[in-house]
DNA sequence: AGCGGGGCGATGGTATGCCATATTCGCCTC
DNA sequence: GAGGCGAATATGGCATACCATCGCCCCGCT
């Protein structure tokens, strides 16, 4: 029916979930706009059951929000929002690093150095979508290296709110050096380092987003 | 989590996923056993849509693995992956009882407290499942009440699992004191007490975890 | 002009049916 | 007897169609 370029298959679901997904999280879609089974279905040349099955993903990772009976819309994150996020990383992102020092592969070291690298190149040449998604690569591979599934499975609900966040932030720069020395610490296998450096630079993010209410 | 006022309206999606889940978490569908879409439509008197639907929700779950272009098949639990869900608990369980015993409501410190006494009244009349429900019900009434709905959301991708790793469990009268203790670290405002016992409760479910083992 | 009711359009929920592909199993060949 | 090839079947992905409900708008009555 269509190209089939020896992908392993990916259903037409899978497509507009990521396809709406990466519009929401660089904000052509905006915040609080309707999402119609219809529009959509026409817009993307699919019926609506694919649509139905992308909706209920990204509702999964709290993207968007469902109103039973009526129509779905672009979540809107407010301040109190973002502070739960951070609150939840706390908890999470110094487990994520120190394990992630003290089990990564060769393999998981060199694809987390890798993505850094194309974060720091893209922050430096002011490419910011470019440096954000890079930088959610970042995470999602520290999480991978930490070995534990189910740490994933979490990480990857919260992971596309991780990156509209790191939309919001202005010093891509800043952001590309403190994972620089996150990197270092999983390097060198040292845990306690890591999850401090996590949570300072959780700390950072929370003095960016209370900057920005000012 | 449940409102359920007067019910305004409940799609058959919402009840397929709730039967489902019902039938994995007692374990009357054996893990590995296969979920055809067809087959469960028939059994439950609907179409195959509301079972996609909910088949959808489970896998967000984790309590169902899907195997694309084949079938679904109810999920194994391996050792490897009851490790992953303590360690994953280490981190979040303490953080949910820390907030909760600062944050927790009248209201919500009376939920809990029915929650628990259905639990120990289960526990001592031997009635399993329904102490396990009410257990299950004690933890996610924590979260509520820890005040972050990002926390909560993270809770319910593996509550499931939390609920089946407590029908593992073979002294449910020492769960329920446990919780009986939790509880009034909660009702103190005690956090720190909350967050240690937290731990302590964790290492009893992971001791009990390595016992079955051998 | 304000208010209430009825009807019509918008929209999600569900059913049915077709299609593509993976799996299975039997038959044929060596 | 074993291995592989092919057809029949099982099964999920998707499209189309119908229905129920919820809002909104307009009209008529007061």
């Amino acid at each position: 029916m269509s190209s089939e370029l020896s992908a392993p298959f990916e259903p037409e679901s899978v497509r507009v979930a990521r396809v709406v997904r990466e519009q929401i999280v660089d904000g052509s879609r905006e915040p609080g706009s309707r999402l119609v089974e219809r529009d959509l279905a026409a817009e993307l040349g699919v019926s609506r059951i694919p649509v139905r099955d992308a909706l209920r993903t990204l509702v999964a990772e709290g993207l968007v929000t469902p109103r039973p009976r009526t129509w779905a819309v672009v979540r809107e994150f407010s301040d109190a929002d973002v502070d739960h996020l951070h609150e939840v990383r706390e908890a999470t992102d110094p487990l994520h690093f120190r394990l992630a020092a003290t089990r990564r592969s060769p393999e998981q070291l060199e694809a987390l150095t890798e993505a850094w690298q194309r974060e720091d190149a893209a922050a430096r040449a002011g490419d910011g979508p470019t440096a954000r998604r890079a930088g959610a690569d970042f995470h999602e591979r520290v999480v991978e290296a930490a070995g534990n599934p189910v740490l994933l499975e979490l990480h990857l609900v919260i992971a596309s709110r991780v990156r509209w966040l790191l939309g919001q932030h202005l010093d891509l720069q800043a952001i590309a050096d403190e994972h620089r020395e996150l990197l270092d610490a999983v390097r060198d296998g040292d845990g306690e380092a890591a999850a401090r450096l996590a949570g300072a630079h959780l700390g950072t993010s929370r003095a960016a987003a209370q900057e920005r209410r000012a």
